[in-house]
RNA sequence: GUGAGCUUAGCUCAGUUGGUUAGAGCACCAGGUUGUGGUCCUGGGGGUCGGGGGUUCGAAUCCCCUAGCUCACCCCA
C-alpha cells in the first residue's frame, strides 16, 4: 500500500503540537470569557452562496466548495464571520444587546501555503453587535492585548498599529484628491513597510496630484500620533469629529493597554468591509505576517438581510501566533499533562491489583497509570520517571502486607510504606 | 497564476573533483541491572539516498523528465 501523507496546506497534531494547540485556545478561552464574551458555533461547513453574497464569484477560487449528494453548492467555511452574521440576523430581534460573541473555528481556504498561511488553520474571533462609538472599539483591543499578555508578550515585542477607514476617506477627501488618485493612494498606504522606500516613493510620484497634497498624503502617511492633524486640517469639523473618535479608542483603553498602541494609518485592510477604527497587530521584528486583525464593520449585518445593526471585532490564527512564540521561545516550559500516580507492580501475582487500585485513585479525579506491556519493575519506575509521575505505587513488594503499597515521591526520592486504604484517605483529603 | 530553493533513517543533518558494504546525533527497542527511576556503558532494528530515465567500468554525487515540500510575488475575507 502505498503511503498517502497529509494534503498541501495541512498540519497533523501529534501529541507535542496538540498541546501546543490546546494551550492557544485555552489561553483565547480564558482571556474571551473573563470579559463576559459567549461561546457560540456554527457548522463547519455552509451554503457557497452565504459566501458568494459578500464577497462575489471570485471568492469561489480560494475556498473549499462541493456539491452535497443533493446537488446543494457547500463551502467548507474559509472564516467564521459570515456565519456569525447568519446567526445574528436569524434572531436578531430576540437577541439581548449588546451581543458579545467569541468563537474558536477550524477553517480552510484554498490559498498557496506560505510562512504563516495555511490552507487548514484556526482562527478566534470575538465580535460585538449593537454597540456604536469608541468603547466598543476600545473592549475588542482590550480583549486582544489582554489575550497578548496572556502569552506573556510585551509592548516591546508586539504593537497594535490603529487606523480608521472613516478618518483617512474623511482627510483625503478635504485634501481634493481625484476619485481615481485616491484608490492608489490606498494601496500605496498598504505597501509602506513591505515594500523598500524608494518604491513607496516611486508609487507616490506616479499618482495624479498635485506637490502640495502629495506633501500632505506623505506626512499622513508618516504620522504615528493624532496630535499633528487639527493644525493639519484647520479644525474642519468633519475631521475633527473622525479625531475625535479615534483619540477616544485610545483613550478610553487606559495608559497600560495604551502602550501597545500607535497610530498607523498604513492599516488599510479590506476596503469594502470596514467602515470605522481598524487595527492589526504585528510583532515588532516585522517578519511575521499579522497576528491578530479587527475593527468596526457597521454594514455587515445589513448586508447580511438584517436590522442596520453597529458592529466590531477581530479576529487571530493560530498559526502565526505559534510562529512567535516558537521565534520568542515563548511557549510555556511544560505543557506535558504528569500523570499524580503510576501503579506498579512487581510481582504477576499481584498483577489484578493494579487496575482496581489504579480505578479508585481515578474516581477521586487524580491521574493514574500503569504498566500495559509486562515491563519488570525497573522498566515500570524507569517509565514512570521518564513521564514525569509525582508519586510511584508498589503493589506486591515483600516489604509490605497484602493491604499495603511503597509510596515513592518521584521527586524527593522519599518511600514509605502506606496501607492502601490510608493512602485513597490522603488522596481524598488532598493531603497527597 | 509567476519565480526561486530544497528532497539521504522516525527527526535534524554529514557524505571530499563520481570509487568498496551510505554515516552521525537525537528518538525508539533491548541488555548491563530477574524486587526500584533520571546518569553511564554495550548492542539492535530501521534507508529501493523522493520517483523514472540517461551518461559511465562504476551515480546519493553529473544530465533530462517528474512528483512532493518550502519560500517569495499576486491575493489575503
Amino acid at each position: 500500500m502505498a503511503k498517502i501523507s497529509a494534503p498541501k496546506g495541512t498540519r497533523d497534531f501529534y501529541p507535542d503540537e496538540m498541546r501546543r494547540r490546546r494551550y492557544l485556545e485555552d489561553v483565547w478561552r480564558r482571556v474571551s470569557l473573563r470579559a463576559g464574551f459567549e461561546e457560540v458555533d456554527g457548522p463547519i461547513f455552509e451554503s457557497l452562496e452565504l459566501y458568494i453574497q459578500k464577497a462575489g464569484e471570485e471568492i469561489v477560487t480560494q475556498l473549499y466548495n462541493f456539491e452535497d449528494k443533493g446537488g446543494r453548492p457547500i463551502a467548507i467555511r474559509p472564516e467564521f464571520t459570515q456565519s456569525l452574521a447568519r446567526m445574528v440576523v436569524a434572531r436578531q430581534a430576540a437577541l439581548p444587546r449588546p451581543i458579545k460573541w467569541f468563537n474558536i473555528s477550524r477553517c480552510c481556504r484554498y490559498e498557496r501555503a506560505q510562512k504563516g498561511r495555511l490552507r487548514e488553520f484556526f482562527q478566534w474571533n470575538c465580535d460585538i453587535l449593537g454597540a456604536e462609538g469608541p468603547a466598543a472599539d476600545a473592549e475588542c483591543i482590550a480583549v486582544a492585548i489582554d489575550a497578548l499578555q496572556e502569552f506573556g508578550l510585551t509592548k516591546e515585542q508586539v504593537e497594535v498599529r490603529l487606523s480608521s477607514r472613516k478618518l483617512l476617506s474623511v482627510m483625503l477627501a478635504k485634501l481634493g484628491l481625484s476619485d481615481a488618485a485616491i484608490p492608489k493612494v490606498y494601496l500605496v498606504l498598504d505597501k509602506r513597510g513591505k515594500v523598500p522606500a524608494d518604491v513607496i516613493h516611486h508609487m507616490i510620484n506616479e499618482i495624479e496630484m498635485t506637490e502640495d497634497q502629495r506633501k500632505r498624503v506623505v506626512d499622513i502617511m508618516d504620522m504615528s500620533s493624532l496630535d499633528g492633524l487639527p493644525s493639519f486640517f484647520g479644525d474642519d469639523p468633519e475631521v475633527l469629529e473622525q479625531l475625535r473618535e479615534l483619540s477616544q479608542v485610545v483613550s478610553l483603553l487606559g495608559d497600560d493597554a495604551a502602550q501597545f498602541v500607535r497610530i498607523d494609518f498604513g492599516i488599510v485592510r479590506g476596503l469594502a468591509y470596514y467602515t470605522g477604527p481598524v487595527w492589526e497587530v504585528f510583532d515588532k521584528t516585522g517578519t511575521l505576517r499579522s497576528l491578530c486583525g479587527g475593527g468596526r464593520y457597521d454594514n455587515l449585518i445589513a448586508a447580511s438581510g438584517g436590522k442596520a445593526m453597529p458592529a466590531c471585532g477581530f479576529g487571530a490564527g493560530d498559526v502565526t501566533m505559534g510562529l512567535l512564540l516558537d521565534s520568542l521561545h515563548a511557549w510555556p516550559n511544560d505543557l506535558t499533562p504528569r500523570a499524580d500516580f503510576y501503579v506498579s507492580c512487581v510481582q504477576a501475582a499481584s498483577v489484578s491489583k493494579v487496575l482496581p487500585l489504579v480505578r479508585r485513585l481515578r474516581s477521586l479525579g487524580r491521574s493514574a497509570i500503569h504498566d500495559l506491556i509486562s515491563s519488570n519493575i525497573a522498566r515500570q519506575i524507569k517509565n514512570a520517571d521518564a513521564m514525569g509521575v509525582r508519586y510511584n505505587v508498589v503493589i506486591g513488594s515483600h516489604k509490605c502486607s497484602d493491604d499495603e503499597v511503597i509510596l515513592g515521591n518521584m521527586r524527593t526520592h522519599e518511600e514509605r510504606t502506606i496501607r492502601i486504604q490510608d493512602l485513597l484517605k490522603s488522596v481524598q483529603d488532598g493531603t497527597i
